[in-house]
DNA sequence: CTGAAAGCGCTAACAA
DNA sequence: TTGTTAGCGCTTTCAG
């Protein structure tokens, strides 16, 4: 690999010019400039990341903070890793996939310590999740999908979980639906602080409230295990409820799946909606799931955004956002019955 | 952020004293080390990466490189990557996702002449897979989880799909089904050379030969609506077969929801079988459907020990490996209706 | 508009 | 067992 004072050698300029061509910070003459350029392009001529890393102040690398679960992953998930892969390259960033379990506190100091980012998006937040004090007394940018109870000062976008439980029970309130069932994730999960698990039963309870209903709510595990259990807990329920929200999509498959073999019709006995599923998800259960959720690139990529802009001091202040839900009507919602 | 002379000086050492003490390539008395490391510590030093990288030769950086697809990723493809990653930092290294089309040669060139990375690992690898050329002109170490057709030379870990094929064409065949449809990718996948489907089809016929059993092929694309076209394909063979072996999961979960809907009863009237589908997704699905998939683990576990092995130069040669399937048999299987 | 030179924080060869 | 020193390939200030 050819380095900048071969080309400066073969374009007949100082090492700097070279770096000044590339960096733009100077004016250079178009004659200059264009000599620099045909000697880079004949050497195939590509700086050193470390070099610059180390000379600069530019470190362009974004890590992804995607704590290992032990649900495993859901395709949702992944698609906002893919998304904001996608727009953190659109801004000229690397990725780098970091998934120490959410706890390693001393990891993530190591990882920043190293200054191998600029800075950390983090994923899966708690509500009172411990690394935004790590990231905080570090001084590195950083920026999160979800938020913690003291967001204040925080970058954050996360979703509206106001609004996806408002729309969802609103919607089953216009179908005449009076009685719900909540899915939620389990107590564990709930006790370690899962935002979106939180946010979303408040948001629910308070709109069957104002809708008149009335609702129960089922913890379980996200799996088809869990479903199943979900459905046993709906069997014993008197009388039953004619519509259940969910909010994890492999526990929302298994409950489908195990009221169909118990022959309950759905949507004709019972509607479900599913929140926070991404289409792809949806489309894999029978019937297809009406679901709630935000579109899933529009979180991550102002997620990205809002941390580059960190990073570049390209705003004051913090950038907060939550992004609107939208809700997808297929196969397993429809009236209540009678 | 303290620097390694800073840490030095507190010690009351030389910096490269410092150095030695981290990497272990000199003998230091015990009495010195126990200084530095004391100085590390109330400096909570971390040694700068970008640094470490230019001065050394070692780069702590693997890149992953995960295609876009158009058909966007299920969670299996998920486990993998998540699986690569674990392994990855296990063996001390950071991973980048790399996401760029396969078809940009120009961007992993230049990925590449940055030297950011140590090596690279490649997946969805296709028959005549451009990426290959690439990596062996920059001179970069690589390997890759799936095989291109002329593999003499790479070092590669790929699903055993001949293997795959002869475990699920025998499987039915004991259970006595003569008659066999194959879902397969779309004709536009085949034609770019998706390895998977081309060897499990080759597989399939193999052993559908063997077992003197007939087969008939259907390409579709990965979706939903490509599930049910395969089930429009399905009704309209005669006779009809009384088995179904399928690519991909999101295909095969809409095959047996329109199967489902068509009152056609699986596995009474007819089995199927997932190929390389995880586990989560394939109880996803209602009946959860019987699988033939590599531990997805394994895989990436050993295409990243034989990166990591050409990085560091621990082994002569090519790592070439074949991961066995696994069955699992869930409720999508049956004898054969007579 | 361009060049020279001082680092950035390390590794590793050389010297003691 | 430890210290000294020459780079690694760049960015950026200081000088023209």
């Amino acid at each position: 690999m050819a380095t900048r004072d071969e080309v400066a050698r073969l374009a007949g300029v100082s090492p700097s010019t070279v770096s000044y061509v590339i960096s733009g910070r100077r004016t250079i003459s178009e004659a200059t400039k264009a000599r620099v350029l045909a000697a880079m392009r004949e050497l195939s001529y590509t700086p050193d990341a470390f070099a610059q890393g180390l000379a600069g102040s530019r470190r362009g690398i974004l890590a992804l903070h995607f704590p290992t679960s032990v649900d495993g992953y859901s395709s949702t998930e992944f698609e906002y890793v893919t998304a904001a892969m996608e727009r953190a390259r659109a801004l000229g960033y690397h990725m780098l996939l970091w998934s120490n379990p959410m706890t390693d506190v001393m990891g993530l100091e190591s990882l920043v310590g190293q200054k191998l980012v600029a800075g950390v998006l983090l994923m899966e937040v708690s509500i009172n999740d411990p690394r935004f004090d790590v990231l905080r007394r570090a001084g590195i940018p950083f920026a999160s999908i979800g938020r913690p109870d003291d967001s204040a000062d925080l970058s954050y976008v996360d979703n509206d979980f106001a609004e996806a439980g408002r729309m969802a029970v609103d919607y089953l309130a216009g179908l005449g639906h009076q009685s719900i069932m909540y899915i939620n994730v389990s107590v564990e999960d709930q006790d370690a602080g899962n935002g979106p698990a939180i946010r979303t039963a408040r948001a629910i309870s308070d709109a069957v409230r104002v809708q008149g209903m009335s609702m129960r709510e089922v913890p379980v595990e996200n799996n088809a295990r869990g479903g199943r259990a979900a459905l046993d807990a709906y069997l014993d329920l008197h009388p039953r409820p004619t519509a259940v929200l969910a909010l994890k999509e492999f526990a929302t498959a298994g409950f489908v799946n195990a009221a169909g073999m118990a022959s309950l019709r759905i949507p004709e006995n019972l509607s479900v909606i599913a929140l926070g599923v991404g289409d792809r998800s949806a489309e894999m259960v029978a019937p297809a799931l009406t679901t709630v959720a935000p579109p899933g690139e529009v979180v991550s990529h102002a997620a990205v955004d809002a941390l580059v802009q960190k990073i570049e001091g390209s705003s004051q202040g913090a950038v907060q956002q939550l992004i609107a839900p939208l809700m997808t009507v297929r196969d397993s919602t429809g009236p209540a019955p009678r």
